[in-house]
DNA sequence: ACATAGGTTCCAGATTATGAAAATTTTCTG
DNA sequence: CAGAAAATTTTCATAATCTGGAACCTATGT
């Protein structure tokens, strides 16, 4: 279980963990900020800073901040690799989120977990906010299990529990995993945050692996044990509907 | 004249580079065409291209190239820096190509020259094609100038000519420039492409200074000389309308 | 005007990135 | 399907590149 040690590109790794580091935050990081986050020296962590700025993958807030630069929001405009995908399935996804009235989401695996790439919120009140941009970890939310499930994600290294209820222990996850395989359908209850429940398929591609999963989110008390079976299928036979494939997938 | 050498970042901006390669290619791109494309070692390019994707910056196509990875491709989702500003404006840019029939454009100014980051179809037959994501030279595009004469942009240090008509002598740019000034607007005509006509006026932020230019495009066949006025006096008067702030502005 | 925090530049030193070539994997091709 | 060819990854000695502490700026606030 010896981490490899990767050598090599002790500057770029420095680098790309900066980048993200901005990329992911809300509002602008400045020097400083940056460099308490990492632990790196202030002029190294300066250097990398100005050179990915003169390079246009970063720019700098009016304020005084390193944001998003015109590389990465020219790229951004332009629409990512999960647009078509997207576009192919909103209508599924719309339909679903009619006769249900719960919040529907298209998720596909990440970089570091499962990312939460489209959404069409229920008609209820109460229901999901938006989580589109975010992600979450693929042992508690049922898109995450749906994608280990079909070749299409791995669990995580380690099972950190976010709620009483979150799986952590392997051997459980691996029965879920089995048995959602079996039924084509995954669930989590309570397992991501108290009183969520979401029910997930998987979206197949051409090559016929998963690609993404397509889940509905509502409130334990609207969303019961029974309703599971019926809202897989539901979603199972919308999405059936999608004519034509569905593009390139996504990883 | 001398450009003074950066130094100690070597590494990063040749990842960096090989980055906003893959980023702005359409398709994947393979080894071969990146250590082709850079001239660097094939190892080195190895190594860096691997430290990318190990950071999912970079991401493998299934058909094995190097595309953009599930942290950009999660970025874009999220919507960059732009989505607020295109929001606040597309109303109004619906209301010009209604009235002109014509294409109407938004640009901002990029690492490299103008980026276009929205677009309006008119509903004449013969117009531009969608050319958002693209660059174009800051002294050969309408927005560009107006751009440069309302102090977001600067002008290119060689200009570069992309027709016959275009500029290519800085008095005669600086003129232009400074005539865009006083008129508050700024004309192309076949200097982008031949029989391209584009008119821009420039989007204030809230710190007086410009953030975007707006522009509407047409064949020199139907846009006369004379039209030029009149357009501009039409996109400041729908500008003038749009309600509000424009959210925080893009470099 | 002074002090403070935030940011940039400098420089000697050794850790780190480099690239040629070998090893490996994948892709053609007959 | 084998055997060759191409593409990619890994290895390793070398020195060039990156590092980080400290000095040096430059805003911002008191």
């Amino acid at each position: 279980m010896e981490e490899k040690a990767v050598t090599g590109t002790q500057s770029i790794d420095r680098a790309c963990d900066l980048l993200i580091r901005v990329l992911n935050s809300e509002d602008p990081q400045t020097l400083s900020e940056l460099v308490s986050a990492t632990g790196l020296a202030k002029g190294t962590t300066s250097r990398i800073l100005s050179a990915l700025e003169r390079s246009g993958l970063l720019g700098r807030s009016p304020f005084g901040g390193f944001e998003a630069g015109p590389v990465l929001n020219q790229f951004a405009v332009r629409g990512g690799a999960y647009t078509a995908l997207i576009g192919s399935l909103t209508p599924a996804m719309e339909r679903i989120a009619d006769i249900t009235h719960e919040t529907v989401s298209l998720a596909v695996t990440g970089h570091n977990g499962i990312d939460n790439i489209a959404q069409v919120e229920g008609s209820y009140l109460l229901g999901s906010r938006n989580w589109v941009g975010e992600s979450v970890p693929s042992h508690c939310s049922a898109a995450g299990k749906v994608l280990i499930a079909f070749g299409a994600a791995d669990a995580p290294a380690a099972l950190t529990p976010r709620t009483v209820e979150t799986i952590t222990d392997f051997s459980v996850l691996d029965t879920q995993i089995r048995r959602a395989r079996e039924v084509g359908f995954a669930v989590i209850r309570n397992e991501l945050e108290q009183g969520l429940v979401s029910i997930a398929i998987p979206v197949i591609g051409e090559n016929g692996k998963a690609i993404a999963a397509l889940s509905v989110s509502g409130p334990a008390e609207r969303i019961t044990p029974g309703d599971e079976t019926h809202i897989a299928q539901l979603m199972r036979r919308e999405l059936s509907q999608v004519h034509g494939r569905q593009q390139e997938g996504a990883a």
